[in-house]
DNA sequence: GTTTTTGCAAACCATTTGCAGGGTC
DNA sequence: GACCCTGCAAATGGTTTGCAAAAAC
């Protein structure tokens, strides 16, 4: 654990959304932290690795990466307008890739589920 | 419908599975067809909006296409070893997005599933 | 003190764009 | 002939890498 992790992992505390690397750029340099930019992009990777951040891939074919909750399997549900993200688990994705293999014959090794929407709070804010 | 265009989806028909911009540019060379690489990514780009094809990011993040064997919502599962990549419909995931309404307040949009494993014949390989 | 990490800048690679020439209808 | 498409090459933007100095253990 060093200076520079910890100042980027509160950066991505303090974010409560899917974000890009390059807001966390843009956060390193307004807060006058001196986190490079490579160091960003090797933390985001072991993040990565941990389970505490994962990446995902918004429909804009952009790369982004959330924050999890749990360190157990599940998805993201990600407004399209705030970013805001919230973890689902237990999605019923077990019965589904069963069926799927059985259907194929593939033997399914991973999947990808990611949910887009609005949020409560935007859902008001654009019904107004 | 111009002699490039045509080119482009010769390409993308004579593969059978998912590929990278990269891997066209490849071929194109290979064929000697003169297809610039500018030109691919223009032709694969109006082939996404016709559906004929789909954009997807494997697990190592990296952008690929598959061809579409319907232009019906689905979804995709891709061999990691061969490419290999099939249609799935009918997923049963409208059900699940009901649920992940109802449980979030989201109003979820669309959503993104791909599914990745072994094929038939690359499990038999594998095995071996 | 040895090992790992950092910052910087340069390198890379995929994708996009501007533009003049060529093809399509 | 008007308009769209193509090739080329240059620009762009995100991500990675090499390396010497600095921090961690």
């Amino acid at each position: 654990m060093t200076g520079s992790r910890r100042a980027v992992a509160e950066l991505i505390a303090s974010r409560d959304g899917a974000f890009e690397t390059a807001d966390l750029v843009a956060d390193s340099r307004r807060r006058k932290l001196g986190v490079a930019r490579a160091t960003i992009f090797r933390t985001l990777e072991l993040l990565v690795g941990l389970g505490a951040v994962e990446r995902l891939d918004l429909p804009s074919g952009a790369h982004s990466y959330v924050r999890c909750e749990t360190t157990r399997h599940h998805h993201h549900l990600v407004c399209i307008r705030c970013q805001r993200a919230v973890d689902l688990e237990d999605l019923g994705m077990t019965a589904i890739v069963t069926e799927v293999e059985r259907r194929t014959g593939y033997k399914v090794d991973r999947h990808r589920v990611e949910l887009f929407g609005l949020c409560p709070s935007c859902q008001a804010a654009t019904s107004t």
